[in-house]
DNA sequence: ATGAAAGCGCTAACAT
DNA sequence: ATGTTAGCGCTTTCAT
């Protein structure tokens, strides 16, 4: 390890003339100091250009300062996209960010969170995990705060943030169905995850509701990424009556449906329609711009952080749960079916 | 803090029945371990589920298995793409990533550098910082880790990932000038950071080397933004002799030039040409394609993290610089000027 | 090969 | 209001 000579609060004791725990608590932001000694020490370490040692404050029970993401991966615009409104809300705070990526990876997310519930971390934000309910009553019982964001426990016991998904769903379906669509096809994403779920309950509900039969055929699986929308695409292009539309489970999806869809030779929206979810940069920049169901993305991270700065401050906080609404985007990629 | 109950090293040596610093040799990977205590210790860490705490483990002088990830904002593409780079890459190690944004802040990247330093992380990974040389002296002082990812300081005496900046800049113009154009606007990045400079130079550059006038008229600062592209853009447009075509920087504010040119109710590539610079992933998809030059990112990410790690091993390691080459990206935002 | 003891930098009782 | 004393969980001499 590094030479580090940096100034600790026994040298900035010396300096000041005071004790070393004086230091601490007039460092700590304790009220009892007095104004002189206090102004004595803050001098002290403006000098000698102390900075805290988190690692030796967090260890001695004192706070971290750092808020654990755990994230599936970096490579879906719609995580980066709440993860960057994580961080807006946590730079206006005194926290810092400590990101752990589990690539989907079950064994990874219990390790990690472990570890931050081992005191690398004061608080932990679940982002979409796959976590299973054990691990969240692991943290319960330890009373260690954490919130979900975009993802919901089975035994509805976490403060989350989420967002209205099977509505969302549903107004795609209806959207589709209000052109003219009949056989509507769907490109359904990760089975394990609730919004996963809710999007395809929204989506047979819509097609109930219209007195449309919903055909086991016309569903695919998109897992949320391109690469698997692009095969379940390819499927559903393939068949003998293929949909004359196709309602997927996320953007990330959509776009590979829209790449399936052109190697076929169709265009969109005149031979095909297409609604995406999630309403991430990208949608409006391809081509056709996608209509899809818009996710303030930015903001479940700002709510995220809102409650976890909350239940930081409040220990006893109830429990909580934020709703937030999803919205259609109409934009290029739908018309009515050919007659 | 929540009422942690995780097991230490000391209850471990109590199920194993042996001392507590056996079992700290044994976790830490300590060679003259008898293999029977190794596997008691083992079994016993095992059953009672422990997991280091990584903060004392680092106060005591071990390692934090934390790199530090500095970047200016999460608001372009450019960096996340990075960051996931670095991400892939670290997940192969058994570092984790502590991410922070410093919303292009220079105080921040101090303070921030500071913690870092100070035991909060093995080493540092600053991507495009605004960062001043003095800083850098101080970690070079304390012989602390780091490398700059996609910037150079003045003294050239640290580590760097870089990418052919200049040559990229000067082959952008260059495809402008073959297609015929005379008249290239340049929408100018961030004037503190190197990469900014150099493109700024390989545009001069090319006009240079084919006789065109370089024309301070048709400089405008974009500041590697959107919303600074737009208005560079608009700047350009509104002149009596406008160009025929533009180079932005990066692609960020190649996408603020597009709307302004759409706004101008012109065509591209018909009436104007547009060339960016990065090959952000939305490059591909905007509508018309964006020309552009692609800098490898995810690579980028990766080199610097092999990097870093190639210099934790060996302390001692002598300075390295690797440049990644740039590509010119041919797609659909650019032709002829008009005759 | 393993145990004992010291200490990393700090916070938090416990004193006074 | 401030000083004294223990640790937090771990690595690392120094013994044996």
């Amino acid at each position: 390890m590094p030479g580090n000579k940096m100034p600790t609060i026994y040298d900035i004791a010396k300096e000041a003339g005071v004790s070393y725990s004086t230091v601490s608590r007039t460092l700590s932001g304790f009220e009892f100091v007095k104004e002189s000694t206090r102004e004595k020490v803050l001098a002290a370490s403006q000098k000698l250009g102390y900075v805290p040692n988190q690692q030796a404050r967090s260890l001695a029970g004192g706070p971290s300062n750092l808020i654990g993401v755990l994230v599936p991966t970096l490579s879906n615009e719609y995580i980066t996209q709440i993860i960057h409104g994580i961080d807006d809300e946590l730079t206006k705070s005194n926290y810092n960010l400590i990101l752990y990526t589990t690539n989907r990876h079950q064994g990874k997310e219990a390790t990690y969170a472990a570890a931050i519930m081992n005191g690398a971390a004061d608080a932990l934000l679940l982002v979409a995990p796959l976590i299973t309910d054990p691990y969240l009553d692991v943290l319960r019982e330890q009373n260690f705060p954490y919130v979900l964001i975009d993802q919901a426990d089975q035994s509805d016991q976490s403060t989350a943030v989420n967002t209205t998904n099977r509505k969302g769903a549903y107004e795609a379906t209806h959207h589709l169905i209000r052109l003219g669509h009949r056989r509507i096809g769907f490109i359904a994403g990760l089975p394990q995850l609730n919004s996963a779920i809710e999007r395809f309950s929204g989506y047979k509900a819509a097609l109930a509701d219209y007195d449309l039969p919903f055909c086991e055929e016309y569903v695919a699986l998109g897992k949320f990424t391109s690469g698997n929308g692009y095969a379940a695409a390819q499927q559903l292009l393939d068949m003998p009556t293929p949909p004359t539309a196709i309602f997927a489970a996320n953007d990330l999806s959509a776009f590979g449906v829209l790449e399936a869809i052109r190697e076929h030779r169709l265009r969109i929206p005149e031979d095909i329609s297409l609604v995406g979810f999630d309403d991430i940069p990208q949608a409006a920049m391809v081509y056709p711009k996608l209509t899809t169901i818009r996710q303030p993305l930015h903001q479940m991270g700002h709510e995220g952080v809102k409650l976890i700065l909350e239940m930081l401050a409040d220990p006893a906080m109830e429990l909580r749960r934020i709703t937030l609404d999803t919205q259609l985007i109409v934009r290029d990629s739908c018309a009515p079916p050919r007659a």
